[in-house]
DNA sequence: CGGTATCCTAAAAGATACTG
DNA sequence: CAGTATCTTTTAGGATACCG
């Protein structure tokens, strides 16, 4: 349970405190250590949970890793396979790019470029990409394992309210 | 391994002929089945892995969801908690409903209104929100631990290519 | 061709005012 | 005060043309 780089203790503090003088003694200490996972959860768009988060939110970076992990592809393949993954909806050339940088900017992709001709460019995951997709791949196995209750969820939501 | 809800196989297939084609056969046989897994990422939006996937990486909803797992909230708490963890980022009142409907909409939430003087509403999660709150939490539990070497790829790839 | 730069559109998020 | 409707701002994503 490594908690290391613990940002801003004082603050943290400080947090809390006020927490606990509006919320219900059982709410507060229920969200007492909850406070502390997310202390690094701040309003700044560049920390790492919620670059991180919004990647896996996006429309395509979650594919991306899914198909980089299954081993190195060439730029030009990655992105025929994501396309056909994606049910025909063809992923730019642009963003391929950008995901494929941000991601390569958080340590979860390499990037290799032989000066061979024609020049040839491959990606692939890091051990910290494999890691991270799996991750990611746990989530969306449980989505589909609650495809059924969602679906009746939100029959019943758009019957009941509109 | 329940994979119920498989839809439109006959498109599936049809897909992993065309992957076969374009691939090497070692990728090929190690994409064939995240192939399957994804055989539900569509272009459509309203898809559940889409759009709970995009819950989850949007600047509010997980925020929400690990408030809510440490018990039920009146709406005005729920949005002085998220505003004190968010390091004073203030959710709007619009944000909070919109994204407490999804929500609704998915099974994740329960919202109670009681007819009392002044009128109460309060949220919670339902059995199937505090299972996908769960997953959030360990995602952003990954990230926690895995912050340094995140920091030291971005470091590297900052220096390096610009 | 792979990548980037520029421009444009669409969608998310915030501000504000209104309703009950 | 809880929620919604409307308007504005910001950002993600796509189209296209250009550079290596």
């Amino acid at each position: 349970m490594s908690r290391q780089a613990a940002p801003d203790l004082s603050n943290i503090e400080n947090r809390l405190n006020r927490l606990r003088q509006i919320l219900p003694p059982a709410s507060y200490n229920a969200i007492h250590q909850l406070a502390l996972d997310m202390s690094a959860y701040g309003a700044d768009k560049s920390d790492p949970i919620r670059e991180l988060m919004a990647l896996l939110g996006d429309k395509w970076t979650t594919l991306i890793l899914l198909v980089l992990y299954s081993g190195k592809f060439g730029s030009s393949d990655l992105k025929k396979t994501i396309t056909i993954l994606a049910a025909e909806d063809k992923i730019s050339r642009r963003m391929l790019t950008v995901k494929l940088r941000s991601l390569e900017r958080n340590g979860m992709v390499l990037r290799t470029t032989s000066a061979d001709i024609p020049p040839r460019v491959d990606y692939e995951l890091t051990s910290l990409g494999q890691s991270f997709t799996k991750k990611a791949h746990q989530t969306i196995l449980w989505i589909r394992e609650h495809f059924e209750a969602i679906s009746k969820a939100r029959k019943q939501f758009d019957l009941s309210d509109d």
